[in-house]
Parts: C-alpha cells; structure tokens; sequence
DNA sequence: CGGTACTTTGACCAAATTCAATCACTGTGG
DNA sequence: CCACAGTGATTGAATTTGGTCAAAGTACCG
C-alpha cells in the first residue's frame, strides 16, 4: 500500500522532554497557564511516541511537529502538521496513541495536565479531526491536495504568494492517505489547471486561491490527472 | 463518487431539542453533572443540523445517533456512530459543524456547556476521530469492515453470538469511506473467510472475532473480494 | 399478493497504486 | 569548476482496487 517511508530520523543529541517540577507554577501566579520550562528539538527528531507514558500536552511555540500513526506493512497516518501555537500531545490514557516528530526546528512547553482551558485546545482538535476524516472518506485525490496546500497557506494568503512547505512529498502522502505519485501527478495537475506553479525544491507560489478553494470543495469536477495535454 | 443516500428523513414529530432552564440545577447538587430534562427523538430525526447555533454538548441515554458531514455532490461522511452513554455534539465555534440524526429511537439529555468535565468525552472522541482518520487513509475495504464490526461488537464478545446492527448499508459505506456495493461485496467475502453469516435482514453472527481482529489490523493479507470460489 | 426499498450480483470502468525508470537538485571530491 | 553519487521527485506503463451502472434478488408492509 506504501512504502519506504520518511524516517523518524534519531538526530544526535535528545534531550528528554524535560520535565520539570509537577507543573506547579514556582513564582506566584496561581492561574496562569501552569507550564515549565520551553526546551528546543532538532527535525526529525521525536517527541514522545505511542506507547510511552503521556507527558502531558504540549504547546508548540515554534516550528513544525507532525503527529502520526503507524500500521502493520509500512503504512503510516499522519494526523497533524502542527505549527506555532497549535497545542498537540492530547491523550484519553494513560500514554501516547500516536508519535510526533519535529518537521523542523521546534521550539516547545509542556504544559500542566490540569491546567485550565485545554478545552479550547481540545474543541478545536475535534473539529480539525473531523475535517481530516472527511477528506480522507470522501475526496479525490486532487480534492485532498488543494485542501491541504489552502491549511497551509492559512487566512490571509494572497496569490502570487510564494508558500513554504517544510514537509517531504512522502510526509504529504502520508498525511493525504495516498501514495507519493500521486501527490507528485496532481502537483502537475494543479500546475495544469494553473492554481499554482512550482518555486524551488520544496516551495511553490499560489496563483489562483479562488481556484484551489473551489477543487477543495469538490465543485470543479475535473478527474484532473490527464495524461499528456499540449499547454 | 456515491449517490442515492440515507435521507435524514424529517419524521412527522420535531420536537425542537427542547432547552429547559440555563442549565444550572435546580435543586441544590451543586456539583452534579449540570443538565436539563431528558428527551426522545424518534429514528431519522435530527437531533442538529451543520450552521445551527450550538445547544451545547448532549449525553445519549439510549438508543444510536449518527453525526455526519456532507459535501457536494451527494458525497457523506459518517463521523461517528453513538450508541448509549456517548457524549455528542462538541464544537469549537458558535455553531454545529455536523448533523446529528437518530438511528433509532432515542433518549437524550442536554448538557451544561459549562458543566465541568467533558474533557473526558472530548478525549475519548479525539482519540475516536484518529482512528477512523488512520482507518479512512490507510486501511483497505475490508480491514476497514472488520474494524467497523469489531467496534459494534464492543468488548466481552463471544464467537457465535449475534451482533445487531441498527445502521443500513449506505450509512455502513458513508462511514467508511467506501461505496455500498463495496460494503456488500466485503460482507460476502468475510462470509466465504469463516468470520462470520448473516443472521435476518440487518444482524449477523460472528464465527471467528480473532479473525477478525486480524483481518482488521492488517495482518491477514488477502485481497478478499475474490471472483467467484468453489466453496 | 404486489409494491417498495434495500441489498446483492455482474460486467465494465476509472482512479489510484505498483513497479520501474528517469530526472533534478545537493553536496562532495577531484 | 565540474563530474558524480545520493536522495527525493517525477514520469510512464501495467495492474488493481474500488467505483459505476444496470439488472436481479429479497425482505418487509400494506
């Protein structure tokens, strides 16, 4: 169904969540969001993984993290691209369902497990899980991929824009629930159609987000990945 | 993609989801879970519709619910299928983003918004919503049969026992991301593997839940939905 | 009984996967 | 500065899984 994958690759140093004392705010501040100390991870590297004891949710200041599922036979889920300020790490037991790791340098806050107001965190983690399940029952390959690049370009992208992607194509069709020629063949397509065009390695500059919102939204019914076309 | 589906069948009654007092509890029991007056909704009807202003979280008595999304072009996605005990209805904004219609006939109490603890609820569906996430991308047609089965048995499930299923062939398929034929096909092809026969129009009797289990998980690599055996 | 709605089956089709090159960018060493 | 690995991305061809369309089959209900 998939294969090699991106390694989770172990960079050199790890320094373990670093958890410091109970959450417990030291100095006073008897309702601020209880957090310890923020600490710094390399790409690739791991946060927590399924299976290990929950370390409480995290927050993340900087950076990108993503949050994955493994399956027998090489076959991954990723679940979340998180970037600043998305809170991850949310458990209903008493350890990890799922591994994160670091996409990029991230910069991250563990916070107090009792702390008030995850709840906002949580609503909306539901809602975006619900997004991501509906993409993944129910749209096109080309669908999945417009809807992703519009959650990477977030509100106020304006065509033209050059959109940085700091995420392998492998990463994209782990997270799509297809395999990477497919992301590779509706790219193209989305150039084709001319949504978008391709700006170095990773990047690519938007220029038609009307057009991507209407592929996304499954009106523009085109199957898209024709095969050889003149312009 | 799919087409004629599973009408939200506006029945004859409509009891608007009737709101008793703010939620506070009337007789003193200051700490209890917060909620109005139970309710019933009889099957097909629906408990709440996508842009409605949300009327807080609900607490199902009895019965089954489903909370659905649909998309353009008659395509769906059956995001949870509740059964009794289940917390529905969470949302992240002002407004529902998903229908919730009754299955069958339906006992249901409101809760307070504020009333403390569904972080509980709102973990254990984050933890549902990863599931059907990695199901929907990554698990074939029948490993995702078999897990759909294997989470209406519930646990404490005994081989030979009849599993009723309350839920028709569309809603089956709109859940899982596939077609109704599909979901037929998988039937029979679970039926010629041993793991389970039909049993009346909607039930059926599971003969192998390890099987199963492994049919579900992913193991068991059989493409299945052979064309036409001797057996 | 006959009608309606849902399910199953079959034949065919298409979107996406698989397998296999080829290509393009990066970094290295000559 | 350029050849050349090495890695990831793209392209192509063949295959497969699941989808579409259409025709039975089957249960339920009056």
């Amino acid at each position: 169904m998939n294969s090699s994958f991106a390694h989770p690759t172990s960079l050199p140093f790890a320094p373990p969540p670093v958890v410091v004392d109970g959450g417990r705010a030291r100095k006073g501040k008897p309702f601020a969001p209880l957090t310890a100390d923020p600490f710094r991870i390399a790409p690739g590297q791991r946060l927590f993984a399924a299976g290990e004891p929950a370390a409480g949710p995290f927050r993340l200041i900087e950076g990108a993290i993503m949050v994955l599922r493994t399956l027998p036979g090489d076959r991954r889920q990723i679940l979340d691209i998180a970037g600043p300020g998305r809170t991850i790490g949310f458990t209903a037991g008493r350890r990890h369902d799922c591994d994160a790791v670091a996409l990029s340098p991230a910069t991250i806050v563990r916070l107090d497990a009792g702390a008030m107001d995850q709840s906002v965190a949580m609503l909306a983690e539901i809602a975006r899980l619900r997004d991501l399940a509906t993409l993944l029952g129910r749209k096109t390959a080309i669908e999945r991929l417009a809807t992703f690049l519009l959650q990477m370009m977030g509100d106020d992208f304006e065509d033209g824009q050059r959109l940085e992607m700091p995420i392998s194509r492998q990463d994209i069709a782990d997270h799509l629930g297809v395999v990477i020629e497919t992301v590779s063949r509706n790219f193209v397509a989305l150039k084709r159609l001319g949504a978008l065009k391709r700006a170095g390695r990773e990047d690519v500059v938007i220029l038609d987000a009307a057009l991507l919102r209407r592929i996304a939204d499954g009106h523009e019914t085109h199957s898209a990945v024709a095969t050889s076309e003149s312009a």
